[in-house]
DNA sequence: ATGTCAGATGTTATCTGA
């Protein structure tokens, strides 16, 4: 079984990379981040003839996130239960038996911003929400665009970025937390290439120069650990012409 | 060099967000 996440920045613009990207990375369930589209602008019919079911959320200009999935999600759910909030982040739904939960983690802009203290809402509200869901849910799955970098080795310059946005100690002190639910990092459960990123700024050539943080996550819970037996972030959609600034993650359980 | 990209507003460019 395979799970994935992707923030497409714009499904309008990539659409077709997804469609390439699915006919060469068949998955169970994917997870989309930045769609950028209303609901009625969501591209169904084009996903639905690739095989993938697909439930979507979506709002103008800003967020928007889909799950697509082989066989139909259930009990899907919008946005976090009980956290009132006009931009569309989380989409979740039950897919083979696994709960999937594909977020958009707000991005915080500055330490000193009003939308910090919105990311600083938005995660204590969604750790409730999963320690809940959890609760239900003994095989689940937290994947998405975090916006966080857990630790300096997920940074390409930790003194340049330390105290900054995606490496403030409060934010990794809000991924800690969700770990301390019973979740687990699948990607560092495996040896891996230093310097790996899922994100490279669309500046200053830095994907060239291999400038990036990894702030695309797939947190699985304590059931699922033992199953995993991959974890990869796939670089290959970063070097297509007019590509996402975020690569996919993908993880494989048996 | 805050150096690019995407969407919106409303142009033949400027703003916001990331």
């Amino acid at each position: 079984m395979k799970f994935a996440t992707w923030n497409v920045n714009s499904l309008a613009v990539r659409l077709p990379q997804l469609l390439d990207w699915l006919a060469a990375n068949p998955v169970d369930a994917l997870v989309l981040q930045e769609t950028k589209l209303t609901d009625d602008k969501f591209p169904t019919l084009e996903i639905g003839a690739a095989g993938y079911q697909v439930q979507w959320f979506g709002q103008k200009t800003y967020n928007g996130v889909a799950l697509l999935s082989r066989k139909p999600a259930t009990d899907v759910v919008k946005n976090i239960l009980g956290f009132a909030d006009e931009q569309a982040r989380v989409i979740a739904g039950t897919v083979d038996g696994v709960r999937v939960i594909g977020a958009y983690f707000p991005n915080g802009q500055a330490p000193d911003s009003e939308k910090f203290v919105y990311k600083m809402g938005w995660l204590e509200a969604l750790r409730e929400w999963v320690r809940a869901e959890l609760k239900t849910h003994e095989r689940l799955v937290l994947m998405g665009d975090f916006n966080i970098a857990p630790e300096d080795r997920d940074v390409y310059d930790p003194v340049a970025w330390a105290g900054q946005i995606h490496c403030t100690p409060q934010e990794r002190e809000h991924f800690q937390a969700l770990l301390g639910l019973g979740l687990v990092d699948a990607f560092r459960l495996f040896e891996q290439p230093p310097k790996s990123w899922s994100w490279w700024d669309y500046r200053n050539l830095a994907f060239r120069k291999n400038q990036g943080l990894r702030i695309d996550h797939i947190l699985v819970s304590e059931a699922l650990r033992p199953h995993v037996k991959a974890c990869e972030i796939d670089k290959q959609p970063r070097r297509n012409e007019r590509p996402s600034d975020h690569a996919p993650v993908i993880v494989t359980l048996d």
